[in-house]
DNA sequence: ACTAGCCCCTGGGAGC
DNA sequence: TGCTCCCAGGGGCTAG
């Protein structure tokens, strides 16, 4: 599943791909996706949350493609997990991929209406086939949002904002971020009550660690995912603090993780499921100490970890 | 302040 | 073979 570095990978590349280009158009068969500030229908569909009038769908199309349809792309930026893709005028657009959600980038085949990619045998990958939004850019290019799960998120709006929405503005400091240092860290752990794994997914201690992350940082560290955070030394916060930003930064290297479907704007795998040591390792050995490696759930999420090298008492 | 549980979705796996 | 049931998973939300 997307999380910072196979965000960053999107945002460098479409960064490469689309900045200077126009919307021309928008395209889709599943508007749930979509959301819009500038309107009240936005506060109406959020609260109805289940039964969406298929007119109130209609309006809030409307308003979308009003609020892109002309504009030309100015820049590409990553904030957490989220990518915000800058317009001209001020207006922004907001993508969480959520679970399953990626963006495709490819020349348009204008006259047969399908996607020409560059890449032999991407199209026959199945993960990239569940389109349900397509940006019509100018130079006969399109950005799809392929996502399986439909949880994807896709919000337009003025930047002022979309950046004071709970989804940007509750965000903590990215792991990248110049200021962001160990004090800073070791505070902002410290500061939340609780086991470390639901403190480390919690995107507003931090921004931009999934499950996948969390898992692989806590097996490094030999540190168990309900250690509560207040039990965890400064030596092992600064070792985690240290490994957290080496592995997303090799993560992003080699890019990112396509252990579920996660593919880059080409539909291309990342390689780090390769380097995974306990996510999604249940009952394999571990390659430190040989013991089987376990799963539970911490938060109502999946936990992998070593029972025998991560001990809860640290 | 924290936790548990539900909801949104659908492909895939298990069980029959 | 084919049917039904159940589950994962980020994050928003509510109830306890």
């Amino acid at each position: 599943m997307p999380e910072l570095p196979e965000v960053q990978t999107i945002a460098s590349q479409l960064k490469k791909e689309i900045l200077g280009l126009t919307i021309l158009g928008v395209w889709s068969d599943w508007p749930k996706t979509l959301q819009v500030v500038s309107h009240k229908d936005h506060l109406k569909i959020k609260k109805t949350k289940k039964l969406v009038k298929a007119s109130e769908l209609k309006k809030l199309y409307k308003v979308f493609c009003d609020d892109v349809i002309g504009k030309k792309i100015k820049n590409v930026s990553r904030i957490g997990k989220n990518i915000i893709i800058h317009l001209s005028d001020e207006h922004v657009i907001l993508v969480h991929q959520k679970l399953s959600g990626h963006l495709l980038f490819s020349e348009w085949d204008i006259i047969n209406n399908v996607p020409i990619s560059k890449k032999k045998g991407v199209l026959n990958d199945k993960v990239n086939g569940y389109i349900h939004l397509i940006f019509y850019l100018s130079g006969g290019k399109m950005l799809a949002l392929s996502d399986l799960r439909k949880f994807a998120k896709v919000i337009s709006g003025p930047k002022k904002e979309i950046f004071s929405l709970s989804d940007i503005a509750n965000l903590g400091p990215d792991p990248f971020d110049k200021n962001f240092t160990f004090e800073k860290f070791k505070r902002r752990v410290k500061n939340k009550k609780g086991k470390i794994k639901t403190v480390l997914l919690n995107q507003e201690v931090l921004a931009g660690i999934g499950n996948i992350y969390a898992d692989e940082i806590l097996w490094v560290c030999k540190i168990h995912p309900l250690t509560p955070t207040e039990k965890i030394s400064s030596v092992k916060l600064k070792k985690m603090y240290n490994e957290m930003k080496e592995m997303l930064r090799f993560s992003i290297k080699i890019g990112g993780d396509s252990m579920s479907d996660f593919r880059n704007i080409y539909g291309e795998k990342g390689k780090f499921q390769k380097y995974h040591k306990v996510y999604q390792k249940k009952g394999e050995a571990c390659t430190r100490c040989k013991a089987k490696i376990e799963r539970i759930k911490v938060g109502g999420r999946s936990s992998h970890y070593c029972p025998k090298c991560q001990q809860a008492a640290c």
